[in-house]
This record gives structure tokens, sequence and C-alpha cells, in this order.
DNA sequence: TTGTTTTATCGTAATATTGCAATATAATAA
DNA sequence: TTATTATATTGCAATATTACGATAAAACAA
């Protein structure tokens, strides 16, 4: 068999795994990094910037954007993206959680 | 072509996005879950826990263990898996880098 | 020693991800 | 209209992940 039994797990368990999975590409991280960088919301230069086809940033862009890590707003011809803070918010959280359970703990 | 063009991103870049990776997956998140509401580092338990065969388990947990989420020490016939609460930090302190550049920002 | 328990590794099949050329779409400019 | 620019989608090859049966290894018990 293979790949992924996630029916078997909880709502919640593969939400917090799928926020985690849109983050573990460097090609994301460095999107991520990119848009916090820039002051202005641009974002065709991202393809300028990152060493990867147009077509695999726009990928990747889609992965971020399905797990709402990022908004992208049409202005003229461009697309604009940027970092959604709510989605920052809830992995905060969940190390929030891990934080909290980890005290007087372990080893 | 195909897979990751990893070395064409920075050494810092690959390493936040390895260990995101390495919470991925809705299993390895259920084993930190279960890791964290046990109060003694009991661990052969996990693969009565979760609905995957041994091996798959022991391959889950060698990922997180290989991302450095979690250490393992033999006791006896057992091994005893616990949260490493420094790669936490690591993770929070990215996100306390986010955080800090989100501010006065975006859209 | 042999048997039992616990975990790791090997081998392999099923599936998912990554990357890009080619192409399509959408908005604007000339 | 045609051309240009910016982004998305399609199709496919290369690679990575996931899952598990079979088996190995390590520690202890009898």
């Amino acid at each position: 068999m293979g790949a992924s039994k996630s029916d078997s797990f909880s709502e919640e368990h593969n939400e917090i795994a799928n926020l985690f999975k849109a983050l573990s590409h460097p090609a994301r991280i460095a999107i991520v990094d990119y848009l916090l960088t820039v002051d202005t919301c641009i974002c065709r230069d991202i393809v300028n910037e990152l060493p990867l086809a147009q077509p695999t940033i726009s990928q990747h862009l889609a992965a971020l954007k399905n797990a709402n890590f990022i908004k992208g707003s049409i202005e003229g011809t461009a697309i604009c993206y940027c970092i959604n803070p709510d989605t920052i918010d809830k992995i905060e959280n969940h190390f929030g959680m891990i934080r909290h359970k980890l005290k007087n703990k372990c080893c």
C-alpha cells in the first residue's frame, strides 16, 4: 500500500499537519520570507527572486494560498500576495498549547 | 525534472522547512500530541494508540527524532521517547521573527 | 540455551510532490 | 484589432513519501 491514511486521524490533526505541510519546502519558506521583507506587497518579483521557473512558483503560491498562509488581490495585470496573520496566529496557538502541556514534564 | 532543488536555497530556509516537514503528517502530529498527554514517557503504547502498523510508527518516530523533535532513551527492552523543548523553541522563535516583521504591514 | 518482547531495518508497492515546457487565460497598451 | 505582460493550468518525467509484511537486532526471562 502507500500514502497517507489521513482518514484514520482526527480532523484537527489533519488540519494542523496541512498547515505545516504548506511550510515544508524551502521555496515556500523563501516566498514567505520575501513577502515579509518587501515593504509593498509586490509579487511578480518572486519569480525573479527565486531560482525556479514561473509555473513552479505559481504552484508554490497556490499551496500557500490553499493553506491560507497568503492572500492574493488583483492589481491590474499583476496579483499582489501578502501574509495572512490569522494563519500565523493559528500555528502560534498550537505551539502555545504544546508549550503549556510541556510544563513539568519529560525525561 | 522533479523533486526539490534544495541546494538552490539557503541553509536556513532548508533547515526551517525540514522542521515543518517533520510535522507535516497527521500521524506525527498525533505522536507529538500523545507524548504531551501521557505523564510518563511511555512509548511502545504509541503503536497501540495509532491506527498504523509498528514499522510505520517506527518510521514516523525516526522522522521526528531526525528533526530533533523527540529524544529517545533506552529503558530495558523498551525505548522511551519524549519531546525536545529546544526544537519547539526554534520554531517559536521563527514565528516570533515572522510576527515581528509582520508589524505595520500588508494589504 | 530457547523463548518472548520491543524496536529497527529491508524490500517493495501505492501514492504524492516537485519542476518545467508548452499552453491557456486575463488585463492592459498600442 | 494585435501585441504585451502577468499569472494559472496542463501534461509529464523524476523523485520522495507512506505503509506494511517479513525479518533482524537487542534486551531480558525462564
